[in-house]
DNA sequence: ACCTGAACACCGTTCAAGT
DNA sequence: ACCTGAACACCGTTCAAGT
């Protein structure tokens, strides 16, 4: 039941944000009352941060085989973009740490330090990647490109979806690619 | 007492998004009851949409005075991402329609309305600036790298708004610059 | 014209009570 | 071990009542 909740849980926040989720309408949708949603996480904190933790998990493990299946730096970044594509495909949703990124200030402590472990570990698998490169800035340069990637990314992502159109990503990732902000 | 309400509840949506804002947290803070607030705005979505209609027609207005300031692209772009950076400035806040897009599908629809044309306002002022350069595209090019630079913009105050680290939104517009994202 | 208190259905949360 | 109904203080909203 436990990992049922996670699951239903999930997609309502990718869709509408951490706030906006309700216990009772996730009890209702898996079929048990509110106050049972509460046996399994104490607080709406302890789902959030569950959420959080168990997203950024399963994103660590796929960038991890992503980054060994592929020695070429443009198709990492490209299939790197793909994964925040997926989610506008599935139902205009948002990458789960994108959005609650935007509530950042509202979260409780628990969730928000997941949401910034996701943070973290994109800009770690960002530069990693960047540091294949050949023609190598400083340790420093490739650290603020794998920021200035990331945010452009979740940028282009927050925007699409506003715009409620997939072409405004495709285009955004285009031009980032064609100026050279990606390899 | 209406436009002292919308002073007050700015900043509050500014730094913990329009979901969080509380009717009875804006009262105290105006010293008003939540239920007179009601008599200025019948409905959350009315008082939202007031927000960021007036929001952008401000918005709007300076970026006017801005385009006909100064014949020079880089430095428009310049002072147009300094709006940005100055709402980080204060408070560790963001752009008022750049948190309420992370919120879109959850919003009134009178309020979504009002935070999609910010938007459009911003990319058509975008789209007009680039349109200045000799070193043409085609119009449908001048529009997405408009589209990509906003997206970019507003990703790196997510972001940097995140990491409590305004060093990062400097760090991403620098590297937007040096790629060539920014004219 | 503007404000208020009381009521309503929602929300997260708690807890005694059930199986 | 897991679920439930009732209660609590919150929320947006309504409305009759006040000035």
């Amino acid at each position: 039941m436990r990992q049922t909740l996670l699951d239903a849980a999930r997609p309502m926040v990718q869709a509408r944000g951490y706030n906006a989720l309700s216990f009772r309408d996730l009890a209702e949708k898996v079929g048990i009352k509110s106050s049972s949603v509460h046996y399994h996480f104490p607080t709406k904190g302890d789902l959030g941060a569950a959420l959080a933790r168990q997203y950024t998990d399963e994103g660590a493990a796929y960038l991890e085989t992503l980054l060994s299946s592929s020695p070429d730096i443009g198709a990492c970044i490209t299939r790197y973009a793909a994964i925040f594509r997926a989610a506008l495909e599935r139902d205009n949703r948002m990458c789960l740490c994108g959005i609650m990124a935007a509530e950042h200030d509202d979260l409780p402590a628990q969730v928000r330090e997941e949401v910034d472990r996701f943070t973290t570990l994109n800009l770690q698998w960002l530069t990693r990647l960047l540091s294949r490169r050949r023609s190598k800035g400083s340790q420093g340069m490739i650290g603020k490109q794998a920021l200035a990637i990331y945010a452009a990314i979740q940028g282009a992502q927050l925007i699409a979806r506003g715009r409620g159109d997939i072409a405004v990503f495709d285009e955004s990732i285009a031009a980032y690619r064609a100026a050279g902000l990606l390899p």
